[in-house]
DNA sequence: GTGAAAGCGCTAACAC
DNA sequence: GTGTTAGCGCTTTCAC
């Protein structure tokens, strides 16, 4: 009822009068400046309590450039739109930046770059000051976006290494190292003919399995693995299975580059009367949701997808925080889950 | 290397000088007004794209209070983030919100509320201005946050109908129509012993597929429906399916609350040496991915999440231009799909 | 160490 | 119908 003070947000000016000091001095405070006497500081402090003042994050922005809020952006093919949302994998990942980021008071913006209009929009959304920075999500290799960032001097994390050898800050799963696991999983069990499922060579993830799993082969003194290329699909890892049943029927073992493949190739083998493991071994990657519910249980390649998220998250804000540091990149260890099929 | 005009973003004083206009006008032309001169309206409209403006957001947020910006809210039980964000349903609705609100140019940031001290963080991030309204999701019938958004008056929409009485705006599926058409289904095919496998009761969403089911069966002459409980997850389905089996040997249709618990069923039954639809007749709901995988194919209830999700985000963008407008609901229809179970 | 004052870019009265 | 002007809430020189 009374004249001033109607029902508005406390702002700064009405810290400052409760403190009993200038705008100014409130503000500094309230930003942590070193150089304010312990008196006012506390006066300050008290008086943030007393009103329940938070700052205006609009006003905060207008006159530092920088909004606070960070950009997740998901990039995949022309109208890959709902296949990106519906795959758990991205969930996992944005399960990981939205938890380590609340923890921060950050809240990211989704945003969906699925066509090269949308990409140019979202580079520009970013530069225009939308967001401080991002976190690029790519479904494959040759993606321009991360370029775009890079050339525009935007700060951005990749998740994966990019396509072309690209200054730009990234986290990644060994997997070479996952591979040569799944490796020494089937030779260790005594499998005489192996073979692999590969995903498109146009994700790098799919050439790096390939090609560390046929290292770590050879290794092991098989140099010759064949192999059938899927497109991480479940009918894509069935088409595959039955391809290599026909051309090597003899074949006792098998690594496939994501557990969706991995079950369609589970399913074709109990179709064709193999038994899993005892007449063909299998060993997945991914470790994702389904790979747990398999039947049999499939042995996998487990990667910290939460960890990986969150440290990507890490990294931007560093970057964001400190722009002159030199790009990083974070590599992260898989593991191997023993489970039935191998 | 002019002295003036370095490389800074255009402002709107820019647009109103290349125009020879005020920036009152440049202003009133950019946000459309109606009462401006044709002449000016395409001098504005010329100076714009000559300069390349944008609107600095930041500034007409701190002027409007408005952020143009809405927060997409993830409510679930304490810790269930990662189940939250493992789940292709949720993704299937981010990926709807998201679509539909790029075509708006608005990303929405993503808040993660899995825990009562999240949830009110929720709240007030939104009160204070972090979005202009927020878009609820959430995974159980007894969710606070609903009545929170109402009490502060706060811009908001569910996805699926609030647990208690609440006045705010929905979207929700006919689950009364989507058993029915199960209903419909099993008895169609001439199944004379129907059991149900219900959700957890503390999800809406189970109890009404339940009784919607219970109610078509009644209609069709068979008021007796046995029914067991799990909890949306494969294992529990399984379960479920046995328990069943053991009191019931002689069932021969069985309509699933998910598809995930029906992927439990349907492996028990094929365990159980029950052929499946010939002995067993089984229908799930949600058409999930797992579910067009599944060995045989699941028929099912499909709802039409994408369209549900931009419907919802469309409603709150109408409540928010217009905080008048009283709370609607939106109820989808679902449909049949038929497969090779039933 | 502290306060006064300028101004970030924009919208909305208010005058003309 | 158009321009002038006063802020929105904050940070940050710049004097003291």
């Amino acid at each position: 009822m009374s004249t001033k003070s109607a029902n508005r947000e406390p702002t700064l000016v009405d810290v400052a009068k409760v403190a009993g000091v200038s705008r100014a001095t409130a503000s500094r405070v309230i930003n942590g400046v070193a150089t304010v006497d312990q008196a006012m500081v506390k006066a300050v402090q008290e008086a943030v309590k007393v009103t329940g003042y938070t700052p205006n994050s609009a006003a905060r922005s207008l006159v530092s450039g920088k909004t606070g809020s960070i950009a997740l952006v998901l990039s995949g093919s022309d109208g890959s739109a709902e296949q990106v949302f519906g795959d758990p994998f991205f969930g996992r990942i944005a399960g990981g930046v939205v938890k380590h980021l609340s923890t921060e008071g950050i809240h990211p913006l989704l945003v969906l770059a699925d066509s090269d209009e949308a990409r140019a929009k979202a580079v520009a959304f970013v530069r225009k000051g939308g967001a401080d920075g991002a976190l690029l999500v790519s479904t494959h290799a040759d993606d321009a976006l991360p370029g775009q960032f890079v050339e525009e001097g935007l700060p951005a994390v990749l998740f994966a290494r990019p396509g072309r050898p690209t200054p730009i800050s990234f986290v990644d799963l060994d997997h070479d190292k996952g591979a040569a696991l799944a490796a020494e999983r089937l030779v260790g069990r005594g499998c005489r003919n192996v073979a692999t499922i590969s995903g498109p060579s146009a994700v790098l993830a799919a050439r790096d399995r390939e090609q560390g799993f046929r290292q770590a082969m050879a290794q092991h003194g098989r140099p010759y693995v064949p192999v059938a290329i899927g497109n991480f699909t479940r009918e894509s890892g069935e088409l595959a299975m039955m391809r290599l049943l026909r051309d090597h029927p003899d074949l006792d073992g098998v690594f496939v580059a994501n557990d969706l493949m991995a079950e369609g190739a589970l399913q074709v083998l109990r179709d064709h009367g193999r038994r899993v493991p005892e007449d063909v071994a299998v060993v997945g990657f991914d470790d994702s949701l389904p790979a747990r519910q398999a039947e049999p249980g499939l042995t996998t390649i487990a990667q910290p997808l939460e960890e990986m998220s969150a440290e990507m998250a890490r990294l931007l804000l560093a970057r964001i925080a400190d722009p002159t540091i030199e790009p990083t990149s974070v590599i992260f260890a898989p593991r191997l889950v023993v489970r039935q099929s191998a």
